[in-house]
Parts: structure tokens; sequence; C-alpha cells
RNA sequence: GAUUCGGUAGCUCAGUUGGUAGAGCAUCUCCCUUUUAAGGAGAGGGUCCAGGGUUCGAGCCCCUGCCGAGUCACCA
């Protein structure tokens, strides 16, 4: 029976430079080096604080002890220029052969520094800071140590004039070896230093509110708050099957029903759906909650919110998204579904009943499924002929009330809700609603749910018994809203992809490359 | 899912009508004490994604598969 024994590529061979630079690991260690050394190095600079306050006249900057990664060597006989890159970017190094060999032995330079340093290592240096012939701001080497061995050689990239020559630029690369990516791609690490900055930005804008944060199950018995497909997974010792969540909406409306009223969760959530540029099966979602507050009140608040973001993120509200300049500054424009649709189609289709929509429908050229009901047409007309419309940032509110089973009937508009959506650079931002509270009215809209679904609607919702109960129990009116983060940040970083704000997207496993031995039958 | 494009050296990419596999950077040897795509002299490095087929001969043509990207459709 044949059985895969090693999955490990590395026991075959390596290349001509992997070879070199574990041929150089020896050498080091005989040499009484350790290249995986455990002591603390002790850092008290940055590349960036460095170039931007050095000034020679000051003297600043003469004890400086930098970490990081060597990404470039240039050596000139008896002295070198190099580079390292730490957390911040990168700084030149100067680095004279009797500066870091005092004595007679050049063993220091000559061999470790000069042949057997590789671009990658991680190294310590410790010198002053002066400016060479040419300006640059250098570190005049007096200390330098190994801190870690790179035994593989990573791409490198040279720039002149702006142009870049050898750029890692694969996709496939770069989302399976991120930590490629992020070492030698600039822009990588900025992206996700932007996404960091945006969560940090909305967690404490709401902390400031007084708003808690909260954690609820990822492991759900019943799905609910969205409609989509999940992923199922089992749990052994209960011997039960458990859903991964879609959203977490209904369990922090519980908490509403427990009496906070201010609830928020920055929520991994998983949908068992298509991939694409906009889809990953994992994503976050920040999901809040606010009590006694209706969808006017948390239009306001997203504004609010949001600009703030922008002025944390990039000091401005206007930001470069693709050709466009889109600007977060408060007031956003506000239409109804019907206002928008009228807008861009120049027919006003508030009163129509399905036959009349299906005629509108089809004169505008969006095409229909025949089992579609009334607020799925309008749905379809509002997405063919106006949302890629929707650049900067707008509000759409009041939809048709079979699209929304968990938002309250509108207070004075028959057939709908009060819901919004924000929209920008022609894509979902947040969907946010008045709070359906009357578990009468919710059970209905379960069960019109559970019907869909004896249909074969595969994204029909659950009808969850213990959510019902605790409407019961009764909810305070509240509103509530989901923000897409990924989508958001695919705005604020300015990326063409969903894939460039998550550090791993999802993809297919890489092939291994299998040794499989023949091995005796085994029973 | 549909459709188009791609996979060649560590990285980025050329590769003509089918005829010995190429460049820059990286790597190796030597020279070089303020360079910066450092420079000079030399050298090595390839399962051309995988498996079939056509052919005297395939990186190139055909088929199948794998992986990725773009566009479109649907969910955030």
């Amino acid at each position: 029976m044949a059985v895969i024994t090693k999955y490990d590529d590395r026991t075959m061979s390596y290349s001509e430079q992997e070879q070199v630079r574990r041929d150089a690991l020896q050498s080091i260690k005989e040499l009484g080096i350790n290249p995986y050394p455990s002591e603390e190095f002790q850092v008290n600079a940055y590349s960036a604080e460095i170039r931007e306050k050095f000034d020679p006249e000051a003297q600043n900057y003469q004890e400086v002890a930098l970490a990081g990664r060597l990404m470039m060597k240039r050596i000139m006989g008896k002295a070198s220029f190099a580079e390292i890159q730490d957390k911040d970017g990168k700084i030149q190094l100067y680095v004279n052969r009797d500066e870091i060999c005092s004595g007679e032995d050049k063993t220091l330079y000559n061999q470790l520094f000069k042949k057997l340093l590789d671009i990658g290592d991680f190294i310590g240096v410790k010198g002053r800071v002066f400016h060479t012939k040419t300006g640059e701001t250098t570190v005049h080497v007096t200390e330098l140590v190994l801190l870690s061995k790179c035994l593989r050689p990573l791409p490198v990239i040279k720039e002149k004039d702006g142009e870049l020559y050898g750029s890692f630029t694969d996709p496939e690369l770069r989302y399976r070896q991120r930590y490629v990516d992020l070492t030698v791609n600039a822009h990588v690490r900025e992206t996700f230093i932007k996404r960091s900055k945006v969560v940090a930005a909305m967690r404490n804008f709401m902390v400031s509110k007084g708003y808690l944060e909260v954690e609820t199950p990822i492991l759900q018995p019943i799905y609910g708050g969205a409609s989509a497909r999940p992923f199922k997974t089992h749990h052994n010792t209960l011997d039960m099957d458990f859903y991964l969540r879609i959203a977490n909406e209904l369990y922090l409306k519980r908490l509403i029903v427990g009496g906070f009223d201010g609830v928020f969760e920055f929520a991994k959530d998983f949908r068992n759906e298509g991939m694409s540029r906009f889809h990953n099966p994992e994503f976050t979602m920040m999901e809040l909650y606010v009590a006694y507050k209706d969808y006017y009140w948390m239009m306001d608040f997203t504004e609010e919110m949001l600009e703030y973001v922008a002025m944390e993120v990039h000091g401005t509200t206007e930001l470069q998204v693709g050709e466009n300049i889109i600007s977060f500054k408060r007031p956003w424009k506000r239409y109804t579904m019907y206002e928008v649709i009228e807008h861009y189609t120049g027919v006003d289709i508030s009163e129509m009943d399905e036959e009349a929509l299906r005629a509108v429908a089809k004169d505008q050229k969006v095409p229909l499924e025949p089992s579609m009901a009334r607020g799925k047409i309008i749905d379809e007309i509002f997405s063919e002929r106006c949302e890629h419309h929707l650049i900067q940032p707008t509000f759409i509110t009041d939809y048709p009330l079979e699209m929304s089973p968990l938002a309250k009937k509108h207070r004075s508009a028959e057939g709908l809700v009060e819901r919004f959506e924000a929209f920008c650079n022609k894509k979902e931002l947040c969907n946010a609603f008045s709070e359906l509270n009357d578990p009468i009215d919710q059970r209905e809209r379960f069960e019109e749910q559970v019907a869909l679904g004896i249909r074969g609607d595969e994204e029909a919702m659950m009808l969850d018994e213990d959510f019902l109960r605790a409407l019961e129990y009764g909810m305070p009116p509240t509103c509530g809203i989901g923000i897409g983060i990924d989508r958001l940040c695919m705005v604020m970083t300015n990326s063409n992809s969903i894939q460039d704000v998550l550090l791993f997207p999802q993809m297919k496993p890489e092939q291994p490359k299998v040794v499989v031995e023949e091995n005796e039958e085994v029973e």
C-alpha cells in the first residue's frame, strides 16, 4: 500500500542559493557564532525616525542601536554599504572593516559580513548617524551582530528613478507567502497598518460613546441574522452539528434584551458562497446595536464615525479611490429607494404593483426571474440601474419589507421597512435598520422565511425559538448596523481586491510535493 | 458557475515559421575605504506547471488535468 510519508519538498534538494545559505550557516557556527541567539538586542531607534530627525549640526543619534532585516549589500573592498529594514522602512548602513574589527583579526568583516551574511538575515547594529557625500542618511556601524539567519533567498527589489526592478508581484506567491510580501513590498505593510487603524478608530469611537464591546458565539446551533448559506461543523463530545455564524445580529439583540443599551462586536462571519474580489468565505463584520434609537439617528452616527475613521487613518476626509476622489465629509446624500430609482430611471415606482414593476424592469432592460416578487424586483432595478452611480458615500433608505425579515415596518409607508444601506465606490458599505422588536411580527416573518426554505431557498433564515422568547421578554426600540470591515478597508486603502486587505485570503491548498513510498500491506 | 488570459532560472520577464534555453537582478570566484539598480573581470544555475498526443524533432501545435489572475453572474 502506498503511504504518504513525507510532505517536505525540502528533503529532495536545495536550490543553489539555498545550499549556499546552508553552507554559510555551517561556517557561521564553525566561527563560534550562534546564528539564532536568544539574548535581547536592545533597540533605541527606528529607521524612519532617524531619517526624519537626524541633524548633522546637532550631532544627534550618535549612539543608535537598530535591528532589522538586511535588504542590500554593496561591497567595495574594505568598506561597504548595506541597507537594513525595520518596522518603519529602510536605512543605509556604512560598514568599515577597520572600525568593526579594531584589532588584527578581520574575520568579522572579511568572513561574516562580506561572505556569510545574506540578504534577508536579521542583524543588529550599533553606531552613529551621518550623511554621506551624496547626502544619504546612514548609520556608521561600529558593532554588528547576527540575530537570525535567513535560509531562503528573498526577492531583491531595486529602484531607480521611481521604477522598480524585480518586483515581487505574482498574486499567488504574494498571498500564499504573505510574510515575503510584507517583507519586500512596503505598500502592503502600509495597507495592513491602515486596516489596523480603521478598526482601532472605530473601536475608540464606539467606546468613547459608552458602548460595550462583547463577544458572541461563532459556533451556533441555529444560524441567523442574514440570508446566506452556512458552513457546518461537528462537535464530538456533544455529538452534534454546529453552524459557523453568518452574522451575530441575533445574539447582540439578546444582549439589548438583557439590558445593555449599546453593544458592538467585530465579528468574523462565515458564508459558504462564491469567492470573488469582493468576497472571501470568512470576513469581518462590525455590528452595533443601540437601544432607544432609530435608523435616522444611526445615519447621523454612521456619518460621524466614518468621517472620524477617515481622519484618523488619512488625516483628511478626501480619499483617492481608483479614479475618484471620495469624500467622507458629512453630511452624505440621502435618498429613499423610490427616490434613487426615480432619479436614475425617471420612473416613479412608489405606487406600482408587481405587474407594473415588471413592465418597468423590461423597459429598463433589467433581467428578472419569474419567481421574483415585488420587493426583489425593486431590488433588482436598484442594483442594475442605480448602484453603479453611487461613488460618493450615499444613504439609501426605506427598503421593501420582503427583503428585510428582521427590520421594523416603516412608521408611515406601507410595505416598507425602516432600513438604510450606505453605498460608496459602487458597493454596499453597511446595512442598518430600526430593529423589529414586536415578537409576534417577528414570528410571522420567520415563518415566511421557513416557507421560503421549504420551497428550496438555501439562503432562507431559520426560525430561532430562543430569539423569539427573548423578544417576548421585551426589547426596547433599538437600531442596529452592520459594517463590512473588509469592504470599508478596500475603500480606505484604495485596494481593488478583498485579498489585498486580508492578510491571509482564502486559497486552495498548495499542492505538496508528496513523496510516496511503497510499503508492505498493513492490516 | 460562465468566459478570457497566464504558469520558462531564487525574483521579474523575453523566447521568431516547431530545430542545442535567453536577459536583468540575485548566487559563486577575484578586484575595489562615502556607494546607492554601486562599478570592473569571470563563472555556475532550468522536470519550460503535470500527464498524454501529433512530429524525425515540442517551451512553442492538439487534448486532459492542476494552480492563479481578469471580466461577468449572486451573496457583505
